[in-house]
DNA sequence: TATTGTTATACTCTATAACTATA
DNA sequence: TATAGTTATAGAGTATAACAATA
């Protein structure tokens, strides 16, 4: 193993478990909700948006039917409604309720906190460095 | 909203949806031996030790009876074993497997080659920049 | 009695295949 | 016929509670 070697598995390691740190926070937090991810993640995606089942499984990754199930459970908390697609009378639009607008902004707040308290030991110029180089991979993800 | 609170959120995003990337990487190459999450952060734990299940079941955050099915059913798939604890007649040690070893080391090499595409863009100031931060986050998430 | 682990049971999440209704 | 979505069914993952065996 060369010094590069090492770098390279120090690089690969260090990201991967401050994701499982980063991701394990949120769903601590969302479990202070009774949330899963995926209902995190589907709360995140109707903030700004009212999309179609499809489209919402392109978002997550997931198989029409799967998205089904978990629209199914969100609205039987009260946290989403399907509306009808008036261009397509086969279509449905998942939307947030009042009440699922206020957890997800809860739960961002809350989250923040969390976040935040794990940054409280940067610098300010390593946080500005942080957040520079996380945004740089984000875009590079996004394009390729 | 201040300049201080855009930053802020920039941060938080940045970081959170940097761990969605990482992980949503971590389980495509996890896919490709037909491995969940939960299996590979088993195989993971199980390199350098051999555990009682209480152990695993605390280093995963799972209680005792999950614990059980996961070792079931990574033992069903000839990865894990259990032996016995020779200094405790009630617990039993999971370890790893030859097979079980052989997969553990080759997702590794996979996720590393996918990690390393994603940073391929980076110079090598920032990648150290990065490598630095995020063992400096581990550090202090692990002292407190 | 306390601890280690399993079993029984239930719910969430995801997937594939078959199905319904609309385009 | 093709597309949007649901239903049926199955398996993985997780949790709680009751249980067995050992300390």
């Amino acid at each position: 193993m060369t010094a590069g070697d090492h770098d390279e598995a120090a690089t690969v390691d260090g990201l991967v478990q401050l994701s499982f740190l980063v991701l394990g926070e949120l769903g601590r937090v969302a479990a202070g909700y009774e949330l899963s991810l995926s209902q995190i993640r589907l709360l995140g995606i109707l903030r700004d948006r009212r999309p179609p089942m499809l489209e919402l499984g392109r978002r997550l990754e997931l198989g029409k039917s799967s998205v089904t199930g978990l629209v199914d459970r969100a609205e039987a908390r009260g946290l989403v409604r399907r509306a009808p697609d008036d261009a397509d009378g086969r279509g449905v639009r998942v939307e947030l309720t009042e009440s699922g607008c206020g957890v997800a902004a809860a739960f961002t707040a809350a989250m923040t906190t969390r976040v935040e308290h794990l940054l409280a030991g940067l610098e300010p110029a390593d946080r500005a460095q942080l957040t520079r180089l996380a945004w740089q991979l984000l875009e590079r993800a996004g394009a390729s």
